[in-house]
RNA sequence: GCGCCUGUAGCUCAGCGGAUAGAGCAUCGGUCUUCGGAACCGAGGGUCGGGGGUUCGAAUCCCUUCAGGCGCGCCA
């Protein structure tokens, strides 16, 4: 159990304590939050709890902590504790405790910060799923990390979590991209020809046409349009589907499973989804299409599923797809993250999931807001279908993996971002990336240089630490399952690389005040305590998808 | 026009009901005979876009207004 959550409790107890005494009127008690102060002077944790308590109590709250602090029962982890105006009170973790974590830390390992939040219920994670007719593009690397980090962070809490993408390649965009591949052939062999409306301009296509002609034979083109275009459509999907593959791999993004759009029709699924919304009520035949009616719902407008030429509309398989999840292969919850371009789909996907009979909050759906690219001071725009394009292939080369993951972890999913390419390469040495990877480095070169200089630190004690940096940065090492808790339960990944910054910090300031190599007990204290601080580090950068170098 | 997101230090961003608003970069000044200086210590820099309100208390909640982004297809 956290910390703040034992002290929540024990704040619980003495209030219900000093309700049965008489001491305070029996009104129904606020939840008791128990937060960490900004600042140090008011200790480890701190609740307002009397402040909320006095209001509805008619008592002033100084004297509801004082009554509280009176009433509160004794733990290990609990040192001193302190009443302060005009009605905090604010704990101070008792300074054996806090040593003793030391080695719980450096018990626990790699699985340090690891909690049971989710008890082991299915979640499933969909992400990136963009469609394989171009290259990944910076947006797209966003979401890439921000699925990964939070599929990362989402085990570690608990969860039993299955990563996806999910490959459009049924849609009408599919079409549309191998006859652009197809006019591209064309001209390559001197035929000219017009290209589709809203065709598929890069110059991606041009080349990967010469690839087609010579891998399929410029017979090709002789055959009939429809055997030409399957025969495109097949091998433009599969090279695109490989490139997202390799860049996605680049980046340290895997999936467990990739999921084809196709098979929700080969399978049954597709009718079985339309049957269910048939069978609740929702589906209308209007101008010779079939409507979801979502306005019953409380969408200001239905949406058609099926046009009346008879095809399936994107919309209609993404409701097959969220059918299958949920009811076919029966997760638990649900998690998409989707581009900004997406925003308007969420309301009705929503309703969609509602329609199917199941609960809405088992899905959660992440809006990564844009990306802007800038060289220099120059604004980039990013456009698929159309123009040139700064691919996440040519971002990774240029920035590195890890230094992407930082930055594009760092910023809420809900805020737009500027990725500065100059910046972020010619940042480099004085990258906040490196600052956090180095203080692991450090300490990895500290216990090399020990163990090369015979050293044992192995019964060393942490209880001989008393230096304010060793204190300082134990209490950094004791937030790491918080902030995964607060990752898990808000899915905001941005509070990683934060705490991460904070972490090396103290780590850093400890190095520089304490020498840690040495004979004697002190020096092997620190020895522990490094190594455990190393453990913390190399979780939080792992969390991340992060490498945690032993050199630099 | 309507919906969603965002306006916080020169720049990029945290903080999203609590106690003097934070970090990184940039700027300026120190540390430089010991474990990796990709480091440490310190300083300057802010009417938290503007205006109302709710509250003991608001960057944080509500209303309004301005600015930017993205949506509002029988595209995906």
């Amino acid at each position: 159990m956290l910390v703040k959550d034992k002290l929540a409790r024990l704040l619980m107890e003495a209030a219900l304590q000093a309700q049965q005494r008489g001491l305070l009127p029996p009104v129904a008690l606020p939840p008791a939050t128990v937060e960490r102060p900004a600042s140090p002077e008011h200790g480890d944790y701190a609740s307002s709890l009397p402040l909320k308590l006095g209001r509805t109590a008619g008592i002033k709250p100084l004297t509801v902590a004082e009554t509280l602090v009176a009433l509160l029962p004794s733990a290990p982890e609990l040192g001193q504790v302190q009443v302060a105006s005009p009605g905090f009170i604010n704990f101070i973790l008792k300074r054996e405790w806090l040593l003793e974590q030391v080695a719980t830390i450096l018990e626990q390992g790699e699985s340090y910060g690891s909690l049971d939040l989710g008890q082991g219920t299915r979640l499933q994670l969909e992400f990136v799923s963009v469609n394989p007719t171009g290259p990944l593009h910076v947006g797209h690397g966003r979401g890439a990390v921000l699925g990964s980090a939070l599929a990362n962070v989402l085990a570690a809490a608990g969860y039993q979590v299955e990563t996806e993408y999910y490959i459009n390649d049924a849609g009408s965009q599919v079409e549309n991209f191998a006859r652009s591949l197809y006019v591209r052939c064309l001209e390559a062999r001197g035929r000219p020809a017009q290209m589709p409306e809203g065709g598929y301009m890069g110059s991606y296509v041009r080349d990967l046409a010469q690839e087609a002609l010579k891998e399929l034979g410029a017979s090709l083109l002789d055959r009939p349009e429809g055997e030409a275009l399957a025969e495109l459509s097949r091998f433009g999907l599969k090279r695109m589907l490989d490139a997202i593959r390799q860049d996605l791999e680049l980046l340290g993004v895997r999936f467990h499973v990739w999921f084809n759009e196709k098979s929700l029709f080969q399978e049954g699924q597709f009718p079985k989804a339309m049957a269910q919304l048939q069978g609740r009520g929702f589906l209308a035949t209007r101008e010779g299409a079939t409507w979801f009616v979502s306005t019953a719902l409380g969408n200001d407008k239905d949406n058609v599923l099926i046009r009346n030429d008879g095809t399936p509309t994107y919309f209609a398989s993404d409701i097959a797809y969220h059918y299958n999840k949920f009811l076919e292969r029966g997760f638990q919850r649900v998690i998409n993250i989707w581009g900004a371009d997406h925003q308007g789909h969420v309301s009705r996907m929503k309703a969609a999931v509602s329609a199917l009979g199941i609960e809405p909050e088992r899905l959660d759906i992440i809006i990564g807001q844009m990306v802007t690219l800038r060289r220099g001071g120059e604004v980039v725009r990013i456009s698929k279908r159309s123009g040139e394009l700064i691919t996440l292939r040519e971002l990774v080369e240029e920035v590195g993996p890890d230094a992407c993951r930082f930055v594009f972890l760092s910023r809420s999913a809900a805020a737009q971002m500027d990725f500065d390419l100059e910046l972020a390469k010619q940042e480099s040495p004085e990258n906040p990336v490196y600052y956090v990877q180095y203080a692991h480095a450090r300490i990895a070169s500290i216990l090399r240089l020990a163990r090369e200089q015979g050293l044992d630190w192995a019964r060393g004690d942490p209880l001989r630490l008393e230096h304010p940096a060793e204190l300082a940065l134990i209490r950094q090492m004791l937030l790491l399952p918080e902030v995964v808790e607060t990752v898990a339960l808000s899915l905001e990944p941005h509070h990683l690389p934060h705490y991460a910054l904070e972490l090396a910090t103290a780590f850093h300031t400890f190095y520089k005040q304490c020498r840690v190599l040495g004979k004697g007990p002190t020096s092997e204290a620190r020895l522990k305590l490094a190594e455990a601080a190393k453990v913390v580090l190399a979780r939080t950068l792992h969390l991340m998808g992060m490498a945690a170098p032993e050199s630099m």
